[in-house]
DNA sequence: TCTGGGGTCCTAGGACCC
DNA sequence: TCTGGGGTCCTAGGACCC
């Protein structure tokens, strides 16, 4: 059988705990945990597999991984480190197809038609290895999901391939719950019709697959079939910006609460200007302390950039929100609907704004100088009590 | 024992328009 | 007595992914 397409997936293996162990002769060998420091609300983001012999993994409470492994090394994450460390993993992809589609910091798509996968991929993990002092899982196939499925298989520094003649044996008996878009909502659903299999799964008619799951459904059907013809497309422009943040302790104090939603305007303001875009709609994002999650958003006519504009929009949703002394856990300020700034014209311009894009532009200049915490809008800034 | 932060896509109802 | 129909925008929420 014929490969209609050669796809490959590049996952580096535990990659912030690898690039620390790296690093750091000494945390090698051992429990190394990256992410939140125990004792906080965070979570773990990425642990070495020594780590995950005690039972922790990504995303657990750090104060459940800290029960689980005590005398692990619980390191803060270096963002900055990692990104460069990416980039230049990603350099090495692009050496080898054009093709090159980034899906996280640690994983990408590679479309490498017509060339071999199998010795390809080899290439990319010993250039990989060799260059960045890091180990990388692949996964071959003819389509996108089945790539990555064959690398999480032969995880972790290891090398996958299915084909088009193994792929039927090999979803016949695979968990539903390995499909991509089903997450566990789903897979429960499904269990509780009695299909945990793929094999199963695919025995369904198509219009139980429509009715069921509408245009989800239409897409697991074709994946349990082995179907899947999404394309490997490079760099694509950002939907939307965000920033959020989580309190240690929950908060109630309104002046605390505002000048924190003037931080995170003036964060996601800074992004979208530096990335040279404008939006039209802003919004926030409250968690309560019983982890209930209110989101309020507020689209304007005329696009927008400044600190001040996003700040503004947050508080009027803010202030209209009921039940105003409940405590909160998390807020969030995010902007959408984005598009390039130079396509607004400036007569389009509301005369007031312009002022704000003055001040925004400077206080860009300085964040950029010196530092984030260099300037801010009055509303930020709240004295210690 | 609790549950981060940054995203994408889908659904669904109401407004509004032709 | 019966209340169109389709398209698009706006908003809120939810599932999912890394």
């Amino acid at each position: 059988m014929s490969w209609p397409r050669v796809i490959i997936l590049i996952d580096a293996d535990a990659f912030f705990a690898s690039i620390e162990q790296r690093d750091n002769p000494e945390y090698r060998g051992k429990p190394v945990i990256v992410g939140a420091r125990p004792g906080t609300r965070g979570v773990v983001a990425t642990c070495s597999y020594e780590a995950r012999k005690f039972g922790v993994r990504s995303a657990m409470p750090i104060s459940q991984a800290y029960r689980l492994c005590p005398h692990g090394i619980y390191v803060g994450h270096n963002m900055a480190k990692y990104q460069k460390v990416s980039a230049r993993m990603f350099d090495v992809c692009h050496k080898f197809t054009p093709l090159v589609e980034k899906v996280s910091i640690d994983e990408g798509y590679l479309d490498i038609t017509p060339l071999p996968g199998k010795e390809t991929a080899r290439s990319i993990r010993r250039e990989i290895r060799e260059s960045l002092g890091i180990t990388v899982t692949a996964g071959v196939s003819y389509c996108r999901y089945l790539a990555k499925i064959a690398a999480e298989e032969s995880k972790p520094d290891g090398l996958g391939v299915i084909g088009p003649e193994d792929a039927d044996a090999f979803l016949q008996d695979l968990s539903v719950s390995k499909l991509p878009g089903v997450g566990p909502k789903t897979a429960d659903s499904l269990t509780r019709e009695g299909i945990t299999t793929v094999g199963h799964l695919r025995t369904m008619p198509p219009a139980w697959f429509q009715a069921r799951f509408g245009k989800t459904g239409v897409r697991m059907q074709q994946l349990s079939m082995g179907i899947d013809n999404t394309p490997v497309s490079p760099a694509q422009r950002a939907k939307s910006i965000s920033e959020e943040v989580t309190f240690n302790e929950d908060q109630d104090e309104q002046e605390f609460l505002l000048a924190v939603l003037a931080r995170l305007s003036q964060d996601v303001g800074h992004r979208l200007r530096t990335a040279g875009l404008r939006c039209r709609t802003a919004g926030i994002k409250v968690r309560y302390s019983d982890f209930s999650t209110l989101t309020r958003e507020k689209s304007l006519p005329v696009p927008f950039a400044s600190d001040a504009e996003i700040f503004q929009c947050a508080k009027e949703l803010f202030q209209a929100l009921p039940g105003s002394s409940r405590p909160v856990r998390l807020l969030g300020v995010g902007v959408k609907s984005l598009e390039p700034s130079q396509t607004v014209q400036p007569m389009l311009l509301a005369e007031e704004e312009k002022p704000w894009q003055d001040v925004s532009r400077v206080m860009d200049s300085l964040r950029i100088k010196y530092g984030k915490k260099m300037i801010s809008l009055g509303a930020a800034i709240r004295k210690k009590r």
